[in-house]
DNA sequence: GTCTATACACCGATAGAC
DNA sequence: GTCTATCGGTGTATAGAC
C-alpha cells in the first residue's frame, strides 16, 4: 500500500533548509516541537512542502541525525590522522559536539527504532575508532595507561564532554574545572 | 487571571497513581508521550481527572521529578552515613537511578524552565554532597587521589553511570566493562 | 472525587491547482 | 517545485452532571 506521492531530492536547497530548521527547533524547543508546521515556519516555506521532500516527520528527524553523524564521523577520521589525534578528538568533543542536540537524539532513540539504530551504529563506530587511536598513540609514545584502558578512556571522554556541555548550557558547573584539569593531565601524557 | 478550578490533594492515591503512570509512559515512550490522555489511560482513570489534581501537564512533569529527586536525595543522605559511603553512592547510581528517566528529564530541562531549575538544584546539591563524602573518606583512609579530586570523581561517577545505563538500555556496551573495571579499581582504594 | 461532554488549537498527511 | 485547501485525529483545558 505504497503512496503515489513523489519526492524531491535530498540534496536540494529546500531540503537542506528543512534540516537546518529542524536542528534549530530541536535545540531551542526539543524534539516535541519538531512538527511540520513549526519546521516549515522556521525554514520560511509552507507546511505542505515538507512532505514533498520527506515522507513523514520521522524521516525528517532521521535525515537530520544522519547528516550530523556523517559530518562528525568525517571530522573524526580526519582527526585521528592528525599529529596529536587524542588532543584533536578531545577538542572536537569539547567544542564541536552540540550536547543539547545529542541529548534530544538519545532521548528520541529510547522510543524510536530508526533513530536508535543510527545512534547505536554511530556510537559503536566512533568509540572503536577513538579507542584504537588511543591504543596506538599510547603504544607509540610508551604511555602506560593502567589501570585505565583505551576503551575506558574513549568512553569517559565522550561521557564527560557530553555532561560537561549539557550542564554548562543550563548553568551547572559544579566540579567542571576539576574534571577538565584531570583530562588535561591525561592529555599531557600523550605529548 | 487565575482559574476558578479546585484541585485535589497531591498525596492522594489517585494523584500518586498519576505520577506512577507518568513515569511508566516516560520510560517507555519518552516525554513527548506524556499527554493527559495517555497518562490517564495508563493510570486507569479518565482524561479529565488529571486536571482535577494538576493544573497543567507541565505541573505533572514537575511533580514527577520532584518526587523522584526527593527520594534520591533521602537515599544519598542515608548512604553517606553508611560504613562504605563511596561504594554505597556508586551502587545507588548504578542500580537505583533510572538513567532513561534522567535522560528524559535533562532533555526536558533544556527547554522547560521549571524542570531546569529543579534539575539544577538537585545536581548541585548531590554533587557537593558526594564530593564532600569522597574528600572525607580519602582523608580518613589516607588515600591520595591525585591527579583527580573529590569533585572530579563525583562528576565522573555521575556522568559514567548515566551514560552506561543509557547505552545499555539501547544495546550499546562498547567499553562498558573497561569503565566498570576502572571504577572498581578506584573503589578498592576506599576499602 | 470521578465522570461525560465539549471548545478550540494543532498536527500529520494527502489532493490538486498553478 | 511550491502553493492552498482539507481530512481525521489528538492535544489541552474547562464546564457541569452525578
Amino acid at each position: 500500500m505504497t503512496s503515489s506521492r513523489r519526492f524531491g531530492r535530498r540534496d536540494s536547497e529546500t531540503s537542506l533548509a528543512i534540516l537546518d530548521a529542524t536542528e534549530r527547533v530541536m535545540r531551542a524547543e526539543g524534539y516535541g516541537a519538531v512538527t511540520s508546521r513549526r519546521v516549515a515556519e522556521e525554514a520560511g516555506i509552507r507546511q505542505g512542502l515538507v512532505y514533498y521532500y520527506y515522507e513523514t516527520m520521522d524521516e525528517v528527524l532521521l535525515a537530520c541525525f544522519q547528516r550530523r553523524s556523517a559530518q562528525a564521523l568525517a571530522r573524526y577520521e580526519s582527526e585521528v590522522r592528525s599529529e596529536r589525534p587524542v588532543h584533536a578528538i578531545w577538542d572536537d568533543l569539547t567544542n564541536t559536539i552540540d550536547a543539547r542536540l545529542v541529548f534530544e537524539f538519545v532521548a528520541l532513540a529510547n522510543h524510536h527504532e530508526g533513530i536508535r539504530e543510527e545512534v547505536n551504529r554511530f556510537l559503536v563506530k566512533t568509540r572503536r575508532l577513538e579507542a584504537e587511536t588511543i591504543r596506538k598513540e599510547a603504544e607509540a609514545r610508551g604511555v602506560d595507561l593502567a589501570p585505565a584502558t583505551p576503551a575506558a578512556i574513549a568512553f569517559l571522554m565522550y561521557a564527560a564532554t557530553l555532561v560537561l556541555a549539557s550542564e554548562s548550557s543550563t548553568g551547572v558547573t559544579e566540579g567542571h574545572d576539576d574534571v577538565r584539569a584531570l583530562f588535561d593531565w591525561m592529555l599531557k601524557r600523550f605529548e
